[in-house]
RNA sequence: GCGGGCGUGCCGGAGUGGCCAAACGGGACAGACUCAAGAUCUGUUGGCUUAGUGCCUACGCAGGUUCGAAACCUGUCGCCCGCACCA
């Protein structure tokens, strides 16, 4: 038999347009313009942000709708409990995809942007969220580019903003410089030549500068351990000796770790790449060593880096070792970088692998200066290098020395000769912000013949980008416009040109969440009280790909605003969420896969509400998840069910007991797990809340209220519906959330429900087994055996002890036959004397249990019920029977 | 090579020392309702079973700690993600 599948979704009558409410409460909203934040607040203020998206989608997957909505509930459960919530949403919308379009099809970058802008917003806004659209800002607005270009300038009077040469990707073919994403593979994305990294001059920021305090605060911030771990490697603080080495009687000098290694140098490798290197070699080898550079100057992939073999070429030259005045000759080498530590390397081939190899290719001789504890090293027979602690030989007045010690003794020998010192490593390099694009915050700097570089005066700015310009030029398109290069130099007047480089789309970035604060501001880029009053940004939302970009220019950027007298904190973020990626079909949803689901397919069907509670429900937000279509059926499910039960069944104004402590309960938990972005469990203990309700003739007022304040973060149209079908006139997106009272809930009656939940399926599956439906009486027979009494030793025991193990070896030693039952519920009793539900009461307190149980089974079964003491139960099984759940019999 | 993480039932995914044969959802199966289908509701869904508050097997694999381990430790295999010739 086929099944139509779509049969029920076309023409189920009860199928509730869960889309109409959304519209109907998203225009309420604005109206009512609730999401606004103000300063002035008695509150306590809460900042959650997500990391502001590039807006070049023409619709948003479910991919988005699950970052999305992840900071959304939080921002939503924020300001229900309270706090002053600030939640902005802006655009980073300079960067290469709109200046792509503009070549590809002719559209201007801004019409690209603003039309993407457009576009993105009016997806958004379907989503619900509850951003303060007042505060919406992007990097393309003239005011923004004002006060990027500002804090340029700022930067540059602090010296931590400076221009020099820097290789770039560069196509010969295009004469021009590309992108890292255009020159991918090592190859031009438009003419397919291979890419050359050349040097020019560049713009950067002193990032290094602040490296220190980058790796310290990282301790301040509450982040995802993984990104600091990141951000700590990518920074690379090693601590090393710097040692001299003379070549033509010029000081070189190298970085090393392993200075205790120094007796083994058995030559010297500088980087092919060096800007010296042509320089130091001696005129024979040149042609040679000319040839090597060319070589090393393709741009290579990772795949093809791990793949190349050590290669290098002599230069003609001898160093002297500073330890021992031996000459060793001197390699330009494709292993050695050109920009960490100082570009050359002593070569220690018995004692680092990658000399080794080097060594064994050309021959140069190995000496062993570090032996191993566990056996003798051979020079001639290693077949790798040694990298291990060992003791010193063959290091003239070091022997003997362990390795370890030998560190600092040579550093400090080599002090005292001047010819080395300590000195700490980064691997963190400055900061490259010049992009040779159009479509970028122009940087503000004019070039004069006569005064050199100049920097843009303040009551100029903003610098603006012209809009006519031929972006099919090869090169930065920027050059094409006269109107824009020629300028008078505003020292001398005379005629000058204009700086071409714009600026990476990460500078924009850096600061944008301070622009937030204040983002109408003419006169400043923000003010400061503002500033101070919402940052730092409490809750930061957003994918662990900016790890070592974003995350770090941004930390940087602030803590460089704070040595300048902008702001008063030093760390931009507080915490940090990675949200996790979200798989279809085994690979990650994006369009350029094809395998979207798209936003508005699934709003059209379920509601944008179904959309959020399931990708909240299904995973961890943090977690990869895959995306299935059919288990969001269940969500549906769910929310209809919700609906028809606030609207259908019978809401009372009363106090119900059991509801109240269910309801407490809810709340707690509920609470706990949104705080620590456990959604999917914060969602499944709603399910069960909403399902305990569904199962009563009548839901108390308050109970049904809880749940859909409750509910409201995740799906906050439909809470917000039902939350004024039940005749309330406010709205549910700022009621307060919910407060708890331990005292209300009641683990006894808790255990009263349970107990009769367990009854009641004890029941039925005897109806099952037995084949009798009705029978005539259903018997309990109550237990009477060793329990009753061994709760009374235990109570004796743990007065000695609460050692669950102990008190286990003591009750067993008493009472082998029962050993596994003992073991059972100690701990029970350890961790929770008060709690412990049906096993505390005594016989007669169970048996009061079960009678409030069974007016309500009798009902249920039609049967009539008896209660039993075991003693006088003619049945055997009776002797199994456990406070907490009688053996039932039919008869 | 270095760093981070993961491995649980038919599936997604909870659970990090004891009411765990394992939440919740999906799927499958059975029953109720219905002329029927869909929707809804109820139950079953590791094996054995004398049906029990029972036994056995199971949380990648192998050991260990503990009265007790899916959870803690050690080793091992497999997968994912980041960085990567950093001297």
């Amino acid at each position: 038999m086929v099944k139509d599948e779509n049969a029920g979704k076309q023409d189920a009558p009860e199928r509730i347009n869960f889309n109409a409410v959304a519209v109907k409460w998203q225009k309420k909203w604005a109206e009512a313009a609730i999401f606004k934040a103000k300063e002035d607040s008695k509150k306590k203020k809460y900042y959650v942000l997500e990391m502001y998206p590039y807006p070049s989608a023409s619709y948003l997957h479910m991919g988005h709708v699950r970052n999305y909505t992840i900071g959304d509930a939080y921002a939503r459960f924020k300001r229900m409990q309270g706090f002053n919530v600030l939640y902005p949403m802006g655009y980073d919308s300079f960067g290469l995809p709109a200046e792509t379009a503009a070549k590809k099809e002719g559209i201007h970058p801004r019409k690209y942007a603003d039309d993407a802008m457009k576009k993105i917003m009016e997806y958004q806004k379907a989503l619900g969220n509850s951003y303060d659209w007042d505060r919406v800002l992007y990097s393309h607005d003239p005011d923004y580019i004002k006060w990027n270009q500002y804090f340029f300038i700022k930067l540059l009077e602090k010296g931590l903003a400076y221009r020099k040469k820097a290789p770039v990707n560069w196509c010969e073919c295009c004469q021009s410089v590309l992108a890292n994403e255009e020159a991918e593979g090592g190859k031009c994305w438009r003419c397919d030549k291979e890419v050359v990294k050349k040097d020019l001059s560049q713009w950067f920021y002193k990032i290094t500068a602040y490296a220190d305090r980058l790796l310290e605060d990282l301790k301040k911030i509450d982040w995802p351990e993984k990104i600091k771990v990141m951000q700590e490697n990518w920074i690379g603080k090693s601590y090393g000796t710097e040692i001299d080495f003379e070549i033509d009687d010029e000081k070189w000098s190298i970085f090393t770790t392993r200075p205790d290694t120094i007796y083994g140098v058995t030559f010297m490798v500088i980087s092919a790449l060096h800007p010296r290197l042509l320089e130091l070699t001696d005129a024979k080898h040149k042609p040679e060593v000319e040839a090597f550079i060319r070589k090393c100057q393709k741009v290579r992939t990772p795949e093809e880096i791990e793949a190349l073999e050590k290669e290098g070429v002599f230069i003609g030259k001898y160093a002297i070792n500073p330890i021992n005045n031996e000459e060793v000759p001197v390699y330009a080498g494709n292993f050695v970088l050109a920009d960490y530590g100082c570009g050359m390397v002593m070569a220690v081939p018995a004692h680092d692998q990658r000399d080794f190899e080097f060594a064994k290719k050309y021959k140069i001789p190995v000496r062993v200066v570090i032996n191993s504890p566990m056996f003798d090293l051979n020079a001639e027979k290693m077949s790798r290098a040694y990298t291990s602690e060992g003791s010193l030989i063959n290091s003239g007045e070091f022997n003997g020395s362990a390795s370890y010690d030998a560190i600092n003794e040579i550093t400090q020998h080599l002090e005292k000769t001047g010819k080395g010192r300590k000195t700490i490593q980064y691997k963190i390099k400055d900061w490259m912000i010049s992009r040779q694009r159009y479509w970028g915050t122009p940087i503000p700097i004019i070039h004069c013949p006569q005064c050199g570089v100049v920097v843009v005066p303040y009551k100029d700015l903003p610098v603006l980008l012209p809009d006519k310009v031929d972006f099919n030029a090869a090169e930065n398109p920027l050059l094409s416009s006269k109107e824009f290069l020629e300028v008078k130099c505003p020292k001398c007047g005379g005629q000058a040109h204009r700086e071409t480089d714009t600026m990476g789309g990460f500078v924009d970035s850096s600061w944008y969440f301070l622009r937030y604060c204040d983002n109408k501001n003419k006169d400043k880029p923000f003010d400061a009280d503002k500033v101070n009053y919402w940052m730092p940004v409490d809750q930061y939302v957003g994918g662990a790909e900016h790890a070592v970009m974003h995350l770090i220019y941004a930390r940087f950027f602030v803590k460089a605003l704070q040595d300048l007298g902008f702001v008063k904190f030093d760390e931009p973020f507080s915490k940090l969420f990675n949200q996790g990626i979200l798989y279809k079909d085994g690979a990650k949803m994006s369009k350029s896969k094809g395998n979207i689901v798209t936003q508005d397919q699934i709003a059209k069907l379920y509601g944008i509400d179904t959309a959020r509670f399931f990708l909240m429900f299904l995973a961890a937000p943090d977690k990869t998840m895959e995306w299935d279509d059919k288990t969001i059926e269940g969500t549906y499910r769910f929310l209809v069910k919700v609906y028809r039960m606030i609207t259908e069944k019978k809401i009372v104004d009363k106090n119900i007991k059991n509801q109240e402590s269910k309801t407490h309960k809810a709340i707690k938990e509920v609470t706990e797990n949104i705080e620590s972005f456990d959604y999917n469990i914060a969602l499944i203990k709603i399910m069960d809340l909403a399902n305990y309700l569904n199962s009563k003739e009548e839901i108390s007022r308050k109970a049904a209220e809880t749940l859909l304040l409750l509910l409201s973060p995740f799906t906050p149209h439909i809470a917000e519906e039902l939350w004024e079908k039940i005749g309330n006139k406010d709205f549910i997106s700022i009621a307060k959330w919910p407060a708890y009272d331990e005292k209300k809930i009641d683990e006894k009656l808790e255990a009263g429900e349970e107990l009769y939940e367990k009854i009641r399926k004890d029941i039925i599956s005897l109806q099952e087994l037995t084949g009798i439906i009705k029978p005539n009486k259903v018997v309990f027979i109550l237990p009477d055996n060793w329990k009753y009494s061994f709760i009374k030793e235990l109570k004796k025991e743990m007065e000695k002890t609460r050692n669950a193990g102990e008190l286990i070896k003591a009750l067993c030693a008493k009472d082998k036959t029962h050993a596994k039952l003992i073991a059972n519920f100690v701990p029970k009793f350890v961790k929770n004397p008060d709690k412990i539900p049906m096993v505390v009461l005594s016989a007669a307190e169970e048996k009061k249990a079960l009678d409030d149980c069974i007016a309500g089974l009798e009902k249920e079964f039609k049967t009539k019920f008896e209660i039993v003491a075991e003693k006088e139960s003619k049945h055997e099984k009776a002797a199994n029977a456990m406070p907490g759940k009688p053996a039932i019999i039919f008869e």
